[in-house]
DNA sequence: ACCTGAACACCGTTCAAGT
DNA sequence: ACCTGAACACCGTTCAAGT
């Protein structure tokens, strides 16, 4: 099913995603309607359903590259000073590089296909913490959930109000603290 | 219109209320569909439509009480020691009253029913914040902006994974700041 | 093996007809 | 002045019929 073997079954699965993430760009994960990807493609909505089981799927399919260049840059940042701090601001920047993406991440289930995506970013994090933990640069309770967290919400509220804060005020407020 | 001169009208009102805080209860603000709001009130979509111009409006005679009363909270808080910090916790509790309520707060416009609401939510955190700052006690560019949007940030957060975080943990994460 | 597109279900929203 | 409920638009989803 990931890759089909008739010729006109893989060119319409790469149509589809490409038309996906054209409307993710323009009006945002959120807002684009299944039957509009059908259409833009050029396929049919049977077809759609076909090769995706669900808009889960889809957004997986779309920033599944995005997400596992993401991880891979985490061995990059792993010797660098305050490693953890630059890797959530790139983690937010990733989450909300479509518009409601964070919203889907937060909702897919482990066992999903965005949350199997999301699985290596987890991990990645895991292996930041616990350098910046022995490192002494954060708190020792810290967990990696709590971080990758932390990094949703940011990404989600930035993206809710308007009008924005930079993301990298709120990082600032949250690593550094709130209070004096 | 907010107050209807005929008894039937008056009545239907309240049953729309009645009915619609119930749902939210139920299956979160997000949830509930306009219609079924309507039909558990025991009235026709038309009549909930002459009482509320559009969901926004529902929420917010449902939660309108609730936030009046947060905002007369923040008076009694005022000369407590880490005023604003007990402060958030209730405005995240608040906040988290009903699933889906956040987003439909952090996407209400501020000339919105939802957005006057929470207009004296916001001047309550404005002045603890002011007292926090005065007192030494938070950063000294901290904006009651900022300090809305983190509650909104871990109240959505919160309820958008599973398991969730208690929200005083993340919370005690935001405050005392996550480095070290 | 894969595609098509009509069709169904659901929900927000409106409006002509009533009382 | 207010209510009713049928109806429309929209979108996710399915499926019988095709090639």
């Amino acid at each position: 099913m990931s890759t089909p073997r008739r010729t006109d079954a893989r060119r319409n699965r790469a149509r589809l995603v490409a038309a996906a993430a054209e409307l993710f760009d323009e009006v945002g994960a959120d807002a684009t309607a299944m039957n509009d990807v059908a259409r833009r493609a050029g396929v049919g909505p049977g077809t759609l359903w076909r090769h995706f089981a669900d808009k889960d799927a889809l957004i997986a399919e779309v920033v599944g590259d995005s997400l596992d260049n993401l991880a891979a840059l985490a061995a990059d940042l792993r010797a660098e000073p305050r490693a953890l701090r630059r890797w959530v601001v790139e983690l937010v920047r990733h989450i909300s590089r479509y518009r409601g993406l964070v919203d889907a991440i937060a909702h897919a289930g482990p066992d999903g296909p965005l949350g199997g995506r999301c699985h290596a970013v987890e991990a990645a994090t895991a292996d930041l913490v616990e350098r910046a933990r022995a490192q002494g640069e954060v708190r020792a309770d810290l967990t990696a959930t709590e971080v990758v967290r932390l990094a949703m919400a940011v990404a989600w509220v930035n993206e809710a109000v308007t009008p924005p804060d930079t993301a990298d005020r709120l990082l600032s407020l949250i690593f550094e603290g709130v209070d004096r």
